[in-house]
RNA sequence: GGGCCCGUAGCUCAGCAUGGAUAGAGCAUCGGCCUUCUAAGCCGGGGGUCGGGGGUUCAAGUCCCCCCGGGCCCGCCA
């Protein structure tokens, strides 16, 4: 390993002078070398004496004639500064990376562990818009990056089928009149959520007796039988099924699809409520506003405590929407006796089987043993989340095993909501989507203008390119832009869209990477099979950088491992490339001589291999002309 | 009222978890570079009281406290 290999030589030096604590840095500024030491600051404090002069005094000591890697340890101002022997540690860094392959990076720290993913889980009566893709986008990195670390990872997305949004929809069809074949041209869950849905509340808010049907409507469909239940199954596989197009556009895959009713059919809440109740977590309330309801004690919360408990069975008998997602999450956590049963709902892009729920499926998919359980949800459920969490301590069940894995939301610029037809009110920055009132941006018609852009810049490019080459490269840049876009931000910060700043294709965005691969593609093809990745002489300076940023990765990705932040490798995606193209720019490797042009093109394959592998874990597609 | 999050260049944001050497990108702007591996690129210029004030420390954008500004959450909805 050649970044770890340096760190571990270095510490070893500083033990090897004296120092029992080496703290050793990787630094950002490698003018200073490729790791330094803080250890004389530390010691400063229990010496009583200056930080320089410790420094010295260990440098003093380190003799690096029997170190390959490094070759030179400096003091200066407190700091103990390491410098590489770069003859021999780029051809370190350039071996690790050729013998890995497609591997490297991986320090295979998930195998024979599984990790539960639960993402996307949008409503079944609604196309995605924007801010369902930044659910999607950093559920599905998240999958990538886990599984590459040798995870075995489960997709879930929960379908929520059984509630009053539903009932909406079921209301249009049912009582005003709508057919259930869209105009032509669109589709389903385009059809049900721009048009049916929104027409459907609009008229219920001013319509006392529709509101009425709409109530009645809701208990047929929790019931499990009649016109408007047979009407809903029908249009919930119909929706979903137009989701997934969207979802798998995006680049995301899915194993499990549970459905809410099946979790209600199944009894899942029964058991843990028994639960509950001999833990003494729950109780009845006799007396007072929540007279008749069955709540959650959060009384031994140091936060919660403060907002009161929660209700958990309404006085009317059912159950609320928190309760079952105690039920669900115990049961993520396998501490349910129960278990489904699936039946396949269709297949992903790469071939895999996604199931769903079912009560007359024959599939048995167990769920068991989850090292963690991540749910990618918004940060607006963050106090209900930790309810959750906290009633699974409650249980017994190791809570810090469940994951609220929460992020902002997406909302739109005044201009875009103008856009829209909506009047911002003069004071509004941002104006917030709303599925209710259809104000948003759905994915696909995102996806769609960005995939117009990139065709035209495409077809100025490459006039002799086929239509089908020219739409298929474009809709490919359509993807990286997006999936770019909303992983590069930080999970707690708004993101504004602004169509405008999205359908750029410069700068740090996915499209520039996508261009950096191809550019580094031609070289290789150019090229013999002749490469070296023994240096004919000491490289330069462009060549340094790229080499230290190659191979960081490993390092990168123990990072993620601890933090489960997935914007620094978006980060070094940018930066390995820009490094990459100002290498390109300022090196040559095919007009190079002899054996810098071998070494180089060994470089390059290197950049190669490690962005492949960046790329993928982001799921921005490669694109080997552009 | 209680809780959580955000505040760094004109704009959008990194850096804060594990304090360390002159605070970094992108966009915008100004000026350069295509007979040479794809210019969706590269090079350079200008642009900063890191919201404000205290404190801890050899060292604070980073840790602690207070304040200011903005957002979100607190339903027998989901």
């Amino acid at each position: 390993m050649g970044l770890r290999r340096f760190i571990a030589e270095a510490e070893r030096l500083l033990r090897s002078a004296g120092v029992q604590e080496p703290l050793v840095q990787v630094n950002r500024d490698p003018g200073f070398g490729e790791v330094s030491s803080t250890a004389a600051f530390q010691l400063a404090k229990s010496l009583g004496r200056s930080p320089k002069l410790i420094a010295e005094e260990i440098a003093a000591r380190i003799d690096v004639s029997k170190s390959d890697l490094i070759s030179a340890v400096e003091a200066i101002n407190g700091y103990v500064n390491f410098k590489a022997n770069w003859m021999e540690y780029s051809r370190v860094i350039l071996e690790e990376i050729l013998s890995s392959g497609e591997r490297y990076g991986s320090s295979g720290a998930g195998t024979g562990k599984r990790i539960i993913i639960e993402h996307t889980s949008v409503n079944p009566n609604k196309p995605l818009h924007v801010g369902h893709a930044r659910n999607v986008c950093i559920g599905d990195t998240l999958a990538r990056l886990y599984r590459f670390l040798g995870y075995d990872v489960l997709v879930l997305n929960y379908i929520d089928d059984s509630g009053t949004q539903m009932a909406d929809v079921i209301l249009g069809f049912m009582e005003l009149g709508y057919s259930l074949d869209p105009p032509a041209e669109m589709r389903f869950d385009e059809y049900c959520g721009d048009v049916v849905y929104v027409e459907s509340v609009r008229r219920a808010e001013s319509d006392p007796s529709l509101a009425e049907k709409r109530r009645q409507i809701t208990r047929e469909i929790e019931s499990g039988s009649g016109k408007a239940f047979e009407l809903n199954s029908m249009i919930v596989r119909r929706v979903l099924m137009d989701q997934l197009k969207t979802c798998w556009r995006l680049g995301a895959r899915y194993d499990l699809l549970n459905m809410e009713s099946d979790i209600l059919a199944y009894g899942l809440w029964d058991e843990v409520f028994e639960k509950l109740r001999a833990a003494g977590a729950v109780y009845f309330a006799d007396s007072g506003p929540k007279a008749g309801c069955w709540l959650l004690d959060l009384s031994g919360h140091p936060v919660l405590s403060k907002e009161g408990d929660e209700v958990l069975i309404k006085s009317d008998g059912t159950t609320t929407y928190i309760a079952r997602d105690i039920a669900y999450a115990a049961w993520k956590l396998g501490a349910s006796s129960k278990d489904f049963s699936y039946e396949v709902f269709g297949e992903n892009p790469d071939g895999s089987r996604i199931y769903a729920t079912s009560m007359s499926g024959g599939a048995r998919i167990p769920i068991s043993g989850a090292v963690k359980v991540i749910n990618v949800i918004d940060v607006r459920q963050r106090r209900p989340q930790e309810i959750v969490r906290y009633a699974l301590g409650l249980l017994g069940l190791d809570a810090t095993k469940y994951v609220h894995y929460g992020y902002e939301v997406v909302a739109l610029s005044r201009k875009d909501a103008e856009r829209l037809g909506y009047s911002p009110e003069p004071s509004q920055k941002v104006v917030h989507m709303s599925g209710r009132r259809g104000l948003y941006i759905k994915v696909d018609q995102l996806l769609n203008m960005l995939r117009e852009r990139a065709m035209k810049e495409v077809r100025e490019r490459h006039p002799d390119w086929s239509d089908d080459m020219i739409f298929e490269t474009g809709e490919k840049i359509a993807v990286a832009a997006l999936r770019y876009a909303l992983i590069r931000q930080d999970i707690d910060k708004l993101i504004v869209i602004d169509t405008d700043e999205i359908m750029r294709l410069e700068g740090a965005t996915g499209p520039y990477l996508q261009y950096t691969y191809a550019r580094a593609l031609r070289i290789l093809e150019k090229a013999g099979s002749e490469f070296s990745t023994a240096p004919p002489s000491e490289p330069g300076e462009h060549e340094k950088t790229l080499l230290r940023k190659m191979a960081y990765l490993p390092i990168l990705l123990d990072e993620f491992h601890s933090s489960m932040l997935i914007k620094p490798i978006a980060d070094y995606a940018y930066e390995l490339a820009s490094e990459f193209n100002i290498f390109y720019e300022n090196v040559p490797v095919l007009r190079a001589e002899h054996g810098e042009r071998a070494f180089r093109l060994a470089i390059v394959k290197s950049f190669v291999t490690v962005f492949s592998i960046v790329l993928d874990l982001l799921g921005i597609p490669r694109l080997d002309f552009m």
